[in-house]
DNA sequence: TCAAAAGTGTTAACCCTACACCCATGC
DNA sequence: GCATGGGTGTAGGGTTAACACTTTTGA
C-alpha cells in the first residue's frame, strides 16, 4: 500500500482522487455491547474512524472494501454507503498537521491532506470474532470501543458515527442486515439480544421469536448447544449466504 | 455564477473542489405521471441531469440546493442526498469534448473537466406548477421528461435516475414526502394517483383513504372543488410547512 | 334518471401483543 | 424439587382489505 504522508507523495502526483476521503464505521457485537473500531494516533491522543483514499484507477466502492480489509484482515464483509459528509468546515487542518508531525513529517504549508477534503461514509458489519484489527501506516493502536462510551472523536467522526447508526437501526428489519453481526450459528437468544442493543428497547420473547421464524430466512441447525442449567437452546443459521453488497 | 468552461477556467484554480460533482434528479408530477427536469446539450443530441460542482468555500448541500435553484428558479425545495457515484469507468470524457467543442471551446488534453469525476446524487421533489425550468451555461434546453420514456442519458445517468426512484419509493410512506409532489392543495384522488404512480401500483380507494386521514397529517380545507359529474371531493393541505431538510 | 366520483360504514382476515404453559437441564 | 432459560399454544386488540352503501353533480 502507498503511504500517503511518505515523503515522495506530493500535491498533485499522489496516486489518490484529489480532496475526497473514505471513512468506515466498522462495527461489531460482542458481550451484549455494539463495537466499533477505532484508531489511535501515533504519539496523539486523536482517534478517528479507519479511512483512506481513493486511488486514480480504483473504484469508489472498491476503496471502501480494500480500507476494510486492511483494518480487519476479512473479505466478503457486508458493507453499504450510507452518506457523504461536505461540509466546508468538517476538515480540521491543525489535527492532521498534528499526525504528521508526530510521524516524523513537517508538512508544507497547502500539503493536500491538509486541505478540505468530502468524505464518504460507508458501514459495515463483521462478526467480532473473526476480525484482527489492525493499524495503518499513521497509527499505532486500532481496537474495539464501545458504541456506548466512545472517546472524543477526531473532525466531524462523531457525527458519522451517529448517522451510521441511525441508518444501521433503519435497515435492521428493513434489509435483514443483522446477522452479519453474529457468527455463523447463533441461539435465538443471541439474536434477541442483538437487536435489543441495535434498538435500544426491549422486546417481547414470543413474539420476536415467531417473527424471525416467519421470515423464512432462519435454518434450524440440528446440533443443540450444551450450555447451564436451563434447557438446551437450537442454534440457527441465515440460510442465504452472508451478503456482502455495497449498495 | 461562474461558468466552467470559459476560457479563464484552468486546471488547478477553477474555484471548484477537483474531480467532485453533484448530480440532481429533479422529480415533478403531471396529468398522472412522474417527470423529471433534463438538459440537452447545445448542438448535440446528449441529454444529462441537471448538475454541478461545489465551491471551495461551499458546504457540499449548499451545492446542491444552488444547482436546484438554479435550474427551477425555487427556493425551499425538498431535497435529499441519497447515494455517491464512484465508479472509475462511469464518466466519459469523449461526450464532454463534444459538449465543450460545440459551446466554441476547444478543450486542452488533459481539461479537468475531462477528467474523472465521482458525483454525489442528489433528488428533488418539486411542485410541478411552480418549476420553471432554466438551462445552464452548457445547454439550450431544460425541459420536463416523462420517467416513463427517457432518452438516452449521458454517461451513468440513467443508473442514477434508477436508484433515485429507488429510493423515492422506500422513503414514500416512512418519510411521508409525497405531498412535496402536489400543489399546496390537492384532492385526496390526486394523492392516490400520485402513490399509484410512484409505487407503480393501484391501491384501494377506500384504505387509501383512511390510511391517510389517520396519519393526522391532513388538514381539510372547507372549500370544495367544481368539477364534473360528480360529488365535489374535499380539498387537502398537509399540515406542517413542506420541509426542505437536507438529510 | 343515470353514470361517475367521493365519502363512509361494516365485516372479516391478518398480525402482533400478552399471557400462559410446557420442556430441558444443572444445582 | 426448583430455578432458569428456551419453545410453543391461545386469546385479545389493533390494523388493513374487501365490499357495500350513500352522497353529490352534470349530462
Amino acid at each position: 500500500m502507498s503511504d500517503p504522508v511518505s515523503p515522495e507523495a506530493h500535491a498533485d502526483a499522489t496516486g489518490f482522487l484529489p480532496g475526497l476521503a473514505i471513512d468506515t464505521v466498522i462495527v461489531g457485537f460482542h458481550e451484549d455491547q455494539l463495537k466499533i473500531l477505532l484508531l489511535e494516533y501515533r504519539n496523539t491522543n486523536l482517534f478517528a474512524l479507519p479511512g483512506g483514499f481513493v486511488r486514480e484507477d480504483e473504484n469508489l466502492n472498491d476503496a471502501a472494501r480494500r480500507v476494510l480489509s486492511e483494518r480487519t484482515g476479512l473479505q466478503d464483509i457486508y458493507l453499504e454507503q450510507f452518506y457523504t459528509f461536505g461540509d466546508r468546515n468538517r476538515y480540521d487542518a491543525e489535527a492532521m498537521r498534528t499526525i504528521m508531525r508526530n510521524n516524523g513529517t513537517e508538512p508544507e504549508e497547502n500539503h493536500w491532506l491538509l486541505r478540505r477534503f468530502v468524505s464518504v461514509g460507508y458501514y459495515a458489519l463483521v462478526d467480532f470474532t473473526q476480525v484482527t484489527p489492525r493499524p495503518d501506516a499513521l497509527s499505532d493502536r486500532c481496537e474495539w470501543y464501545d458504541l456506548a462510551q466512545l472517546p472524543p472523536l477526531m473532525q466531524d467522526h462523531t457525527q458519522i458515527v451517529e448517522k451510521a447508526l441511525e441508518t444501521l437501526r433503519e435497515n435492521l428489519d428493513r434489509k435483514l442486515i443483522g446477522f452479519n453481526l453474529l457468527p455463523d450459528t447463533f441461539t435465538m437468544g443471541d439474536l434477541q439480544r442483538l437487536y435489543e442493543t441495535v434498538m435500544g428497547q426491549s422486546l417481547h420473547r414470543p413474539s420476536f421469536q415467531r417473527k424471525m421464524l416467519g421470515l423464512g430466512i432462519l435454518e434450524r441447525v440440528a446440533k443443540k448447544w450444551t450450555g447451564g442449567a436451563h434447557k438446551a437452546p437450537y442454534l440457527y443459521r441465515f440460510v442465504s449466504g452472508k451478503p456482502s453488497e455495497v449498495a
